[in-house]
DNA sequence: GGAGTGACAAAAC
DNA sequence: TGTTTTGCCACTC
């Protein structure tokens, strides 16, 4: 079945578009797809994200920078793990220095 | 086919 | 000032 999930394929892409190092929330992906607050569908498009190749969630966090679903990474550490190795130091669940390891879509994409 | 849920966020009270 | 409710779309039962 071809994939008719728009809202999903533009998440998608933007957490692909989210450089090494960097770390973006849902609320911004969600403001930059216009969506007033669907950031609970960026979460759930997270959760079907293993379908799709290419797709950091582990980049994407909530608005105060935790990681709020490393759970559903197959362990509570996986996640931690792929930020630390892409030099993004995680403090108890959370990204340090994450309003500077912030990317928002919006801003960088100047759309 | 309908109702409920879900890795969140922002507005309202 | 903190707590509660609503909003969105897709997916599952």
């Amino acid at each position: 079945m071809p994939e008719q999930r728009n809202y999903f394929e533009e998440v998608y892409e933007v957490v692909r578009l989210v450089p090494k190092g960097r770390v973006t929330t849902y609320g911004a992906i969600a403001r930059y797809l216009s969506l007033r607050a669907g950031a609970r569908m960026v979460g759930w498009a997270m959760n079907g994200s293993h379908n799709y190749p290419n797709v950091p969630a582990h980049r994407v966090v909530n608005s105060v920078g935790v990681l709020s679903g490393k759970h559903f990474f197959g362990g509570p550490t996986i996640m931690q793990q792929l930020l630390e190795d892409e030099g993004v130091a995680v403090v108890d669940d959370r990204v340090v220095d994450f309003e500077k390891r912030l990317w928002d879509p919006s801003l960088e994409l100047t759309l």
